[in-house]
DNA sequence: ATCAGAGTGTGATTCGAGTCACCGCGAGCG
DNA sequence: CGCTCGCGGTGACTCGAATCACACTCTGAT
């Protein structure tokens, strides 16, 4: 549940040259800019403020004016979209290094979803005007952020069709090897608990914990203290596209 | 049903110059390239060669390496996804003056869907490499691509949204209300059959007869010979947003 | 004009998954 | 140190929507 009214807007501005090379060198790792000379990298570190954000805190509400982006440079967020009722859907989590709120700043229009703190996260603040002058100097950075938005609308496409194809153990399978790190035995990159899950892929906490016990039950995968372990990545990715 | 074996691939080159400039003022409506001037325009013209599809041909398929970006001159084309037991899913159909295939010359990835004519259709087909040239060195374009793609974004997060938190009902009133022409009453811009929504909302044939029989005894929409017209938008409105 | 095939309407039945209700556990905090 | 409180597990019941099975109605082609 989103909770409004905690939020700490505290902001720590750069003045002190010393963060400077600091949030560079993070940038640099940004696959956004990663094409770009340390210069231009520099560039882009002048122009951010840092924000920090306490659990819970709202970052930005759907229908606002977006004039900003951030970068996740600690902690971690989730974007979501609030129904009437209160019911949230996930639609993505973001951790060091991810960004979001580009959107707005292309197309001019009120953001399209909410975006929440999950853990106390401090976030590198860019400003429309500063961005948008950027990115009209330099065609890598506008082809960096194409290929960016090119990974989302295939993500999300591939979303879609597994809720329309895939039965929710099938989903659930989905998202588990979409966060497992590399290797067999893989474990996954996020903490997520059932209850992210289900608000990821639509279902409901109950039919995610049955699905993960049948998961257990077979083999699939081991969850030690909330940390869930892959052990036959392609069973489960059998169960990911047994209808797909 | 998609129909496989039945692509017929002729081609036409626009070696005659008397096309150029119909193709040029084609392209001009075209919102991609609406910001720039005609010369610019005119070049893109000349890379294009026109393609002739026959109703349920294939035009790419998912997997393919993609090497061109198709803009639909005339006709009618739906993207998809396919299961393997067969099933579709309609991720969008485009009509006149959409384009389709950008992503994987971006990125340079597979292509992430199907593409199958549903009209006898002419698409302008634009090669990866004529097309980056063209980009580079025209920053307007690249800024108009991102604008599509975020609309695309946008549109497929509240694809996602609707899937997990409307009805069935809910879901049909949405696809009404995004196809619906201007005014009130108004008319639906393409001819949907019930087989098509279903495909696009992953819902049976059967339930969206049910529901589409509810909205005219309600008298929310009334249908002449396949031609949807609303007549009461904010009833249908309240229905696609009842839980959202 | 006729006929085939695509598109639509409607009932009966089945089933996946939501909801409700409750329990146990572990972790963090006053 | 104990007591919340957030998280996870499980059974019982309900319900929306898929499926199955037909009949009916267009519409375009021969």
């Amino acid at each position: 549940m989103v909770t409004f009214g905690t939020t700490p807007l505290r902001f720590t501005p750069n003045t002190m040259s010393v963060s400077l090379e600091r949030i560079t060198d993070f940038l640099a790792t940004v696959p956004l800019f990663r094409e770009l000379d340390r210069a231009a990298v520099r560039g882009f570190a002048e122009l951010t403020r840092e924000q920090k954000f306490a659990k819970n805190a709202v970052i930005v509400s759907e229908g606002d004016p977006g004039d900003a982006l951030y970068v996740v440079r600690s902690g971690e967020v989730k974007v979501l979209l609030i129904a009437e009722d209160g019911r949230e859907v996930i639609l993505d989590v973001l951790g060091i290094g991810d960004h979001f709120g580009e959107l707005s700043l292309i197309d001019g229009r009120p953001r399209s979803a909410h975006v929440v703190a999950t853990q106390p996260s401090g976030l590198l603040v860019l400003r429309r005007a500063d961005f948008r002058r950027q990115v009209e100097q330099s065609p890598l950075v506008a082809w960096g952020l194409m290929v960016e938005l090119s990974r989302r609308l295939r993500q999300a496409d591939g979303t879609i069709g597994s809720l329309i194809l895939l039965d929710v153990p099938g989903r659930v399978a989905k998202v588990l090897l979409e966060h497992a790190g590399p290797g067999e035995p893989a474990v996954l990159v996020k903490q997520l608990t059932h209850q992210t899950i289900s608000q990821m892929i639509g279902a409901s906490r109950e039919t995610v914990s049955r699905a993960m016990a049948e998961f257990q039950e077979k083999g699939l995968i081991s969850v030690q203290r909330r940390l869930v372990t892959i052990l036959d990545r392609a069973a489960l990715q059998a169960r990911s596209r047994a209808r797909l």
